[in-house]
DNA sequence: TCTTGGCACTCAATGGTCACGAGTGCCAGA
DNA sequence: TCTGGCACTCGTGACCATTGAGTGCCAAGA
């Protein structure tokens, strides 16, 4: 087990090293921490933290750089989630309370975020299958051809095509929107394909066909989009990586544009919970040398979707979990307003 | 007015520096092109251009690059567009004939088009203003709350939150919808507030207050959503933007995550008239080291938006146009057919 | 047993010198 | 007007010495 000094040695390290983007010695941590111990001591330290993998050194006449390892040390035991001060609190309110749609929130929370953490934003739009239906419409447009709209309880819509097998009359149209709103408003979209399963039957066996494929429809609509929509935003942050960064920055705007990617990076973050995955922890290997801060956001107790950051594994963890948390919370009072 | 043969040397110099992206000198470019003059002839002829100023000297003992006015020379009279082959043709309308609504269609484009071009694409929204109404729900979500949702000719759906002054009966709100619907459907968006402006007159007083606040915020979101909507892709292509491109790629990323400087881009490029942008030409500052190539697009006759791609003015003009405008023409034909 | 000062060692970074060679401009001759 | 020849420029890369931050280890002290 480390000793209490060693941890603070450890929590110094990171420090400097998130501040200065240089590899520290032992010389300038006794100076710039008080450690209360000579710089020969903290060497021994040092190589103790190296055996046990928490710190490494880019080359043997260098100082010591954190691992993943030491990372996560850090932000299990030794860091703590950084409050936001009153102004920034402030200032997140009155940027999301101009917010006209969901698109508009979704959209100022990325460019909040961004700003917020200088570092890439990642929002993830509420989920369909854990929101709940406000309303279905389906709109006529040609005979056989049929818009159907639906809305969530967040703001959402989504939209389909629909093409009939024969002509549906207004009527049919109406009775079928009617009938299929009782059924599901404010219901789970989970729940939708079983209590629509015996629609078609109530219905004259010239229309089932029509109403048999509208149903359809709805049903592939809501197993579509499952796979979530994303936004990302202050991509530019990337270009603070470091200096080597043509390499190191490629693989991550690569990883950015796949969706399939970034709906991993966001992971389990739940609610309550937020989640911190550093370096190689993440799967995907463009991300090797990058952390992901995500937490849950949602309108009620319960998370709709999630939220996060990507930046360098070096970033200053404390404040950006902070961050984090309060655009979360924020966004979630928005989302409950409206 | 430069020589047939000066003009050759140019086009030659281009293409070799697009290729190589290292400056040409005279002995190279005689022996990857049969210009049957002797390296001291293509001298002269370079001290010609570089006076004129379509080609510039990084250092004294280094080869000639083209400049900016060099590029426009060179894209205006000495270029064609280069169409696309077979395979490609196919692999856009099978990629783009699986898209499943508006979205879907314009997130398809954009990642077409960057995987094609290897560039940074940008894909705008359809519209508004150029678009036509296909109808307007309302919604009562609850005693003085409506939802107004507006769907156009070109799958785009606006949703917006309306709290009205007072409760609105179903009846008011079925009899808005109704006569709403019958007086704008198939109009233009801009006709619309013409078209409205003597609705609420015709309703019980008790209702003229609820009718013309649900009519301001269908004003307000048209005019709204005059800022369009963009998206934009394969942002990793910009790291193989050149060697040096810390300073290069910082501002050009930041100008992206910009609408207003992303719309004046595409700027006024048109179904027709296909738009270059070449470095300096570009008003935006980061952008200078950049060209841009747009095209609108459209479901008739008519282009409703445009799209495009970012990349260094050292790119592939012909190819980039080609791909640009056969996207730019599937598209309008997969919007057609919605 | 832990801490400390001293000391020799390592090695990246810095800067200077030098040879190389691609590329140029200019000129005289065809 | 074109061409070959030639002297000149200057960025590039190799080589080398210097510097200094940082280390590991050891012996002495608390």
């Amino acid at each position: 087990m480390l000793s209490e000094r060693r941890l603070e040695v450890l929590r110094a390290i990171v420090q400097d090293y998130v501040g200065t983007e240089e590899p520290v010695g032992s010389k300038a941590l006794t100076e710039r921490h008080r450690l209360g111990v000579s710089p020969a001591t903290v060497r021994n330290d040092m190589a103790a933290l190296e055996d046990e993998g928490f710190i490494a050194q880019p080359h043997t006449s260098a100082g010591r750089i954190p691992t993943d390892k030491g990372y996560r040390l850090f932000v299990d035991k030794l860091a703590g989630v950084k409050p936001l001060s009153g102004a920034e609190r402030r200032a997140i309110q009155s940027f999301l309370d101009g917010a006209v749609d969901l698109d508009d929130v979704v959209g100022r929370t990325v460019r909040l975020l961004a700003q917020l953490t200088r570092q890439v934003a990642v929002v993830q739009y509420p989920s369909l299958t854990r929101s709940t239906v406000r309303h279905v419409e389906l709109l006529a447009l040609a005979p056989a051809r049929v818009m159907l709209v639906l809305i969530t309880d967040t703001g959402r819509v989504e939209q389909r095509m629909v093409d009939c097998p024969a002509p549906v009359g207004e009527n049919t149209l109406a009775d079928l929107r009617a009938r299929l709103n009782s059924r599901v408003v404010g219901q789970r979209f989970t729940e939708v394909p079983r209590l629509v399963q015996d629609l078609p039957e109530s219905f004259e066996p010239d229309d089932r066909g029509t109403v048999s494929t509208v149903l359809s429809t709805l049903l592939e609509t809501l197993v579509e989009e499952t796979e979530e929509r994303l936004v990302i935003g202050g991509t530019a942050n990337l270009t603070r990586f470091g200096h080597d960064f043509p390499l190191t920055i490629r693989p991550v705007l690569e990883a950015l544009e796949e969706q399939v990617v970034l709906l991993k990076l966001l992971g389990e973050a739940t609610d309550s919970r937020m989640t911190v995955r550093i370096g190689h922890e993440n799967d995907h290997e463009g991300l090797n040398s990058t952390s992901v801060v995500a937490v849950g956001y949602g309108s009620g107790g319960e998370a709709v979707a999630k939220l996060g950051v990507v930046g360098p594994t070096r970033m200053d963890y404390p404040g950006t979990m902070g961050a984090v948390r309060a655009v979360a919370r924020y966004v979630g009072q928005i989302l409950a307003e409206s």
